[in-house]
DNA sequence: TTCTTCACCGCAAAGCTTTGCAATAAGAGA
DNA sequence: TCTCTTATTGCAAAGCTTTGCGGTGAAGAA
């Protein structure tokens, strides 16, 4: 139902002067006389006037609403990413609009066109595992609306990117298990299509490489991230006739599935298997065993990300990429020495 | 920058006939002629024509958009009973707004204030912890802004509201921590003046009077759900003469923390001390001992909240207040026998 | 042949703001 | 007293859509 909102038009009436002239006192227009520019500020104020938005977007073919597409909204890792969006949007007087693709394709392409439909003035995506295809973002380009991804990147030479340095993390995870006499290292990757596996599968060879480990194919295993292949990926690796004494996995639900299973198995963490996770959710040090994992700049991820939107938005060709560092957090769940 | 959306003007242009007609055509309005129609429907979808909320919010005045205030993004809790009230909002074809209270009044306020500004339809809500003023939702209410509130409430006789039963709930905790011999049972409440706080002090009371148990005051203490704070609680309720031999708190955070001191001094939890937490987060099964809780129906919360909205939306005097049912999960830290 | 009646379509206003330009008035200079 | 500035203020258009109402042409009726 909703009272109509104040309007530049009531202050005028009630003040017997035109809308123009209202609008230049609000904004202390030097053709306006102070006295005139006083008593309309006095009546804004008084009647807490705020400017309609639908009009000015209609005006300036804007609406400082940034499109926020994340994979999930439940886990800790984007929360924390969309707070700092958040941030940096509302100091630059932005809002944003969330919608999640449920990692699901169609989703993600129905969050598009959504978002589309609301009239935002670009978006921030980390795209669903699903994603094999790019027509979705593309049609955005084309229309020269600003996008940028973060952390499960694509098209990065045509859109800006905020990812963490993956081969560095895994180089780091290696070298660690490495150094608590871990051999045969196994790495439940997710869906190849995806940046954030290619990068950590050149992590994964390089770091064996420099920890002079050999690579064994059937160790690197991807996966779809789910609870149910995941559980099956752990089972295949475990009955290999010389199975991994090290996991670590592409997020760190991946490695809380290999937690829980090992522990029915009585396989003893970190002693009989090490184990590491990547990203650092939230309750990483509730769990049984706290989990060694690889931390991220959550925040700073989210408001770089807002911050190369707003540099797209000037520079319909800027398409860098920027590298945020990771740290390998160790706990107890890898460290047997 | 992004190039101009396409409008009606575009599509009347391009075909050499008004806009009306149009507009018209688009909606089958019986005044145009069938090939008109068809023509006019043949382009917009070929060029993707998409209205402009913002011309039409203008005139119908309204955005579609609900803004939704949580105390934080991040906890599991809030994440998913958003993604309920996103689900009916988009059912309904409406957008959600999300601001973050991060648990403090000032910033709600200005919540408030920001999503005012931006025009939303309504607010959906669960005040901060240091809610105790309520002039902001009054200025909305006197505006006939609709309102919901949920979990955390206030001013229910105005506003609809969707919480849980937790009376009901603390009954089942004290019930079942009696059932399992615990006998000093120490709550660690909220702040005062939120209504989950009172509820379950409520529920508390009448659990152990139900339970033949006696109430000690010093077993019942009102936190800033801190963890500072809490540790402080915890600290002091361990060093009283006669120590409680069974704790649950406000929420499952709190009892992460008594869960992670009591690891320090070796208390073994079930057997000497038993935990139960409150709101199931995500984590609950993956902590060092899987926590016993009360699960809520989140995202029935939320979509429940969002159907409020509507309802409230057409019905300025509505005001139920809905009450779900949670169910208590018995797992590891409170089954010892 | 002339009037009536549909069938179709377009004009214009409303919703709100910004801003270029026109207009008005007063004051100043001649 | 008359013309020219200068200082203020208002008009109107643009941005986009919906919708009441008026308008046009053709076909049917008398």
């Amino acid at each position: 139902m909703a009272k109509r909102h104040l309007s530049l038009k009531d202050l005028a009436t009630e003040l017997n002067i035109s809308i123009s002239t209202v609008s230049r006192a609000l904004k202390n227009h030097p053709d306006i006389s102070p006295e005139i520019t006083r008593k309309v500020q006095d009546l804004a104020l008084l009647r807490n006037y705020v400017p309609n938005p639908l009009a000015m977007g209609l005006l300036k073919q804007e609406t400082k609403m940034i499109g926020v597409i994340v994979p999930d909204l439940v886990t800790h890792f984007y929360s924390s990413i969309i707070a700092g969006i958040e941030e940096y949007a509302k100091s630059q007087g932005y809002f944003i609009l969330l919608a999640s693709s449920y990692e699901n394709l169609q989703k993600e392409i129905e969050s598009v066109s959504n978002l589309l439909k609301a009239r935002v003035d670009g978006m921030i995506v980390c795209v669903s595992k699903e994603t094999n295809r790019f027509d979705h973002f593309l049609q955005l380009i084309e229309n020269e609306i600003p996008l940028v991804f973060f952390d499960r990147v694509c098209l990065s030479e045509l859109v800006p990117c905020v990812v963490v340095d993956n081969k560095e993390a895994v180089n780091q995870i290696i070298s660690h298990f490495s150094q608590n006499g871990y051999k045969r290292i196994a790495f439940i990757s997710g869906p190849s299509h995806l940046s954030i596996s290619s990068s950590r599968i050149e992590g994964y060879l390089e770091g064996l490489k420099n920890n002079g480990l050999k690579f064994d194919p059937e160790l690197l295993r991807s996966g779809n991230m789910g609870t149910e292949e995941t559980i099956q990926i752990i089972e295949e690796l475990l009955s290999l006739p010389n199975p991994p004494d090290a996991f670590f996995g592409i997020n760190d639900m991946v490695i809380f599935t290999v937690m829980k299973e090992l522990k029915k198995l009585r396989i003893k963490i970190p002693d009989e298997i090490g184990l590491v996770g990547f990203a650092d959710e939230f309750h990483a040090t509730f769990s049984s065993l706290e989990l060694t994992t690889i931390t991220h700049p959550t925040h700073e991820i989210g408001v770089k990300a807002a911050e190369l939107f707003f540099i797209k938005k000037e520079n319909p060709g800027y398409a860098e990429t920027v590298v945020l560092q990771t740290q390998l957090v160790i706990r107890e769940s890898s460290s047997r020495n």
